[in-house]
DNA sequence: GATAATTGTTAGCCAAGGCTAAACTGTTTG
DNA sequence: CAAACAGTTTAGCCTTGGCTAACAATTATC
């Protein structure tokens, strides 16, 4: 008698939940999520600095560090990627600014994020969850799903 | 005169948008962030894992390969970690099976998934964005805002 | 203006999560 | 039952994003 399993063996019949998605719609979600992750720090540093000259005038590698709860050397580390990126220039030991493009995607991201903040708001969450829920729900919704809170809060604010 | 710029500007007095948020606060929206990026890839493993066997009555390292649209090495090398962290137990080229910690998981996982997919759907965003949005943005939603996706589904629902 | 404190940089380490290429095992088929 | 095929594993490579420790530059203080 062979110890095999049976390579396919018929799902059990009472399952409950949804079916699975096929398979190329399946892959698709991961992979937007992957996507997603890539660029997803990336933005939130340069909505920072963006945030930081608007709101102190200047942004410096130790108030980043201190905001994001990592070290000068990561801060460091991460400024020399966005130079090679061209979305900010610096001189050593000098404070940051924006590249055009630097200033375009902190825009986009500000507004991305004020809508989900601003939207969890809305469905009644309240303020500390909703900052910390929306700083990593915002890279995973879609153009289409932020037009749909964007109307829903102001729906609610009427 | 000196080519030293000053330390500290003053902000541009008429700034648009919310101000800073405290920078204890501010750090713990991204510490809360990187925490969920480090177990984020693990659950969506456990929950396809348990989806697979649910659906199709067994979870081969193929299948999750084709679903994730990764390669067959990467999925080799998570279930080595899988099996590390106690949560699944595989024997060498057989199919997968979920420790109890890694059922657990699996539940609680695809639970939070389908609570976030049916809220989205009710707010009106289609399916295929849905699932997309839902695959990304589960691992950010924090159980406060769950329970009140929750209730609006059944709001909506009625 | 010398010294102390703060801020920024560099070097070198590590783990996670991708990949390809090559080897190996199990299953199916002629 | 041997060969072909499909599935799995291993080795080795790469990038990202953390860290600490040591050093360098700037700014503040006496
Ligand atoms: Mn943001
Ligand atoms: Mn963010
Ligand atoms: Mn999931
Ligand atoms: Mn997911």
């Amino acid at each position: 008698m062979s110890d095999h399993q049976q390579r396919r063996t018929s799902p059990p019949s009472g399952h409950s939940g949804d079916a699975l998605p096929p398979v190329e719609q399946h892959a698709q979600q991961y992979e937007t999520v992957r996507n997603a992750h890539e660029t997803e720090l990336i933005e939130d540093y340069v909505e920072l600095i963006g945030d930081l000259i608007r709101h102190r005038g200047e942004a410096r590698a130790a108030d980043i560090a201190n905001r994001m709860a990592v070290s000068q050397a990561t801060v460091s580390k991460m400024i020399r990627r966005l130079n090679e990126l061209g979305l900010v220039t610096s001189k050593p030991y000098r404070s940051l600014f924006l590249t055009e493009e630097g200033q375009k995607m902190a825009e986009t991201s500000r507004a991305r994020h004020d809508i989900v903040l601003h939207f969890l708001r809305a469905l009644g969450v309240d303020d500390s969850t909703a900052r910390i829920d929306a700083e990593g729900m915002e890279h995973h919704v879609s153009d289409k799903t932020l037009t749909i809170m964007q109307r829903f809060t102001e729906q609610q604010i009427k």
